[in-house]
DNA sequence: AGCCAGGCTACCG
DNA sequence: CGGTAGCATGGC
């Protein structure tokens, strides 16, 4: 077993099962899959989402907003885009800009990104239901390397490790690669060394987001490796 | 009061 | 080409 396979396994020991992607509108045993959840819309242990396209868009257009952006603010404006009926790709499309800037506000770059999610709409629908090719994706504009990987990992169950900021900065303060290694160069490295399983894929990225969270918090002072190394 | 958040584009040399 | 300023809000 690779020691990547090893840290994997003992993060998901030590925090469980992140149920990412998280949905606003899935509730976990719920028969109704669009409605808006009272939780946080995470669905731990279960990996049958998205169930529709609805949640498969969802998924793209918070992939967006999450761009150098907390959470918590992603989903203040995937409240305002449901309660403004914005979250689809056809509503989207059609929606006044203004309205949509106004719903997006909280998650911030609001010019930028309205004009991501129009562009991203307008993808969306010319897909017909079809899974993207990642360079595609990536012609969209506001649509990087993380974002596609992301959209295709969370929202496609395609197999793309996602690589984010702190994936570069805990592997590389540990040793796994150096630090200039770009983004192509970490993926193939985490690629090589894991089973090809969507959801260590999907779970590992979310124990790394997760505990990268909570071994900064609080911290201007860098990252801890022992704070890694005991996951080894 | 700053610093930071699950990046990306455009432009610089 | 590799490097980086600018984008914006809310939480701590």
């Amino acid at each position: 077993m690779s020691r990547l396979l090893q840290i994997y396994n003992s993060m998901l020991n030590f925090y469980g099962p992140q149920g990412w992607w998280p949905l606003t509108s899935c509730k976990n045993g719920s028969k109704k899959t669009d409605e808006p959840d009272n939780g946080k819309g995470y669905h731990p242990g279960d990996y049958s989402f998205p169930k529709n396209s609805r949640q498969r868009f969802e998924i793209c257009i918070g992939a967006v907003l999450t761009q150098n952006t907390a959470w918590t603010n992603v989903e203040k404006a995937l409240v305002n885009l449901r309660e403004n009926k914005l979250l689809s790709a056809n509503s989207i499309k059609k929606a006044d800009v203004e309205i949509l800037k106004k719903s997006i506000k909280p998650a911030g770059y609001y010019n930028q990104k309205s004009v991501y999610l129009k562009e991203l709409a307008d993808f969306f629908i010319s897909l017909k239901g079809k899974v993207p090719a990642r360079g595609e994706l990536m012609n969209v504009k506001g649509i990087g390397p993380e974002t596609a990987d992301s959209i295709l990992l969370y929202a496609y169950n395609q197999l793309e490790f996602v690589v984010d900021n702190y994936t570069k900065r805990i592997f590389s303060e540990t040793g796994f690669f150096d630090k200039s290694a770009n983004y192509h160069k970490i993926k193939e490295i985490f690629i090589s060394k894991l089973p090809e399983d969507i959801v260590i894929y999907q779970e590992f990225h979310a124990l790394i987001v997760l505990h990268a969270k909570l071994a900064f918090a609080g911290g201007k002072t860098g990252f801890r490796k022992t704070e890694i190394l005991k996951f080894n």
